[in-house]
DNA sequence: CGTCTATTTGAATGTACTCAAAAGCGGTGG
DNA sequence: CCACCGCTTTTGAGTACATTCAAATAGACG
């Protein structure tokens, strides 16, 4: 546990600093929870009343279409922040899945208790704040890059972006994230391949 | 003058309510902004320290890439609002352009004006909170959708977000925008209208 | 070991791209 | 007001990239 609170903290003090006694209060809201390989952190439906931080593993998030075909929106890994945002902050259904492509843990924290956190230590509303406009920012870059880019340069770009990801989630979720079919990814990996 | 601030105090009643005097004390604040066609509103590199509201006319949002293309992220019409959040929240220095496709009015507010706004009627707090997190969602929404919809899909899915647009916009944005060549959509307006 | 799913490969098809040229349209200056 | 210029749009031909459908191979898991 006390290897994960370092990496959080660590996470935290990139855009606040924190002294020891902040770091206490805050982190005794926080939940360990384990998804094991395959099972979920949010169904579609459900309300996402927490944020959370992965400290081992890897998770997808997807939806389903009206043809029942899944379509991958995002991978975080390790270091990285997760939840449905639309539905933590309004309160709403989620849309979306949240899946472990490989055991995973992530330290949770209840929208309640956030909620304290920031009456106790305001300097939270910064960190998060900065942390949804950072994926506001990554989302639009996210588009700018999809309109004209290559699948080439859409697999570069996340293989730069989550190093070794090709190992930690399958081929079909790969393509489902650039937008092509597993096929023409097998056929691009070959083609990278051969150079 | 009245007609555009009824405009927008129809726009912000959508998701809160507000007395006269309120609305009176927010409205003192608004600047009213012509944008000539083919004017800009906001150019790349400048800070963006303001919020707008569309009462008439169309903008698009575009990036000029390292190659010196343009890529269109959005187009915005009356009773849209338009910035660059970002650069608004942040202070940095804008990537966007956001020009004219025909004579526009804005309804500008300074960021230092939305400061005194939120202190004086706290609820404008939620509407703006609402309003970032609407333009999160949509590009979600457009990310989904650019994953696995076709050019066709994406073309009609714009006509239908908003109706008209073709005419008050060159082909060339609209191509853009949804990720084709201008040589491209001409052909599939072709076919679209061929059946 | 057997089953189920993921991945690879092939062949034919489709969609969008590039390059090139012609036609259309809008704005400017004489 | 018209002629011209520049830019947008259309059209054509050939090419590249990704898709679909189908089948074979490889891997994962009980």
């Amino acid at each position: 546990m006390n290897s994960r609170l370092s990496l959080i903290r660590a996470n935290i003090e990139k855009l606040i600093v924190l002294s020891d006694s902040e770091f206490d209060t805050f982190s005794k809201y926080l939940v360990l929870r384990n998804i094991p390989k395959k099972h979920k952190f949010l169904s579609a439906g459900e309300v996402c009343n927490y944020t959370g931080f992965i400290t081992s593993g890897c998770l997808i998030t997807y939806t389903i279409d009206e043809n029942g075909a899944e379509h991958v929106i995002q991978f975080a890994v390790e270091d990285y922040w997760i939840g449905d945002l639309y539905s933590f902050i309004t309160g709403s259904e989620s849309a979306y899945n949240i899946e472990a492509t490989e055991d995973t843990t992530v330290l949770i924290i209840h929208k309640n208790d956030l909620e304290k956190v920031y009456e106790q230590i305001p300097k939270f509303e910064r960190f998060f704040r900065i942390l949804v406009q950072r994926s506001y920012v990554a989302l639009q870059h996210r588009i700018t890059l999809n309109q004209r880019g290559t699948a080439q340069d859409k697999y570069e770009n996340l293989l730069q972006k989550i190093k070794g990801i090709e190992l930690r989630s399958t081929q079909k979720h790969i393509a489902s994230y650039i937008g092509i079919t597993p096929e023409s990814l097998s056929r691009l990996k070959r083609k990278l391949h051969n150079k």
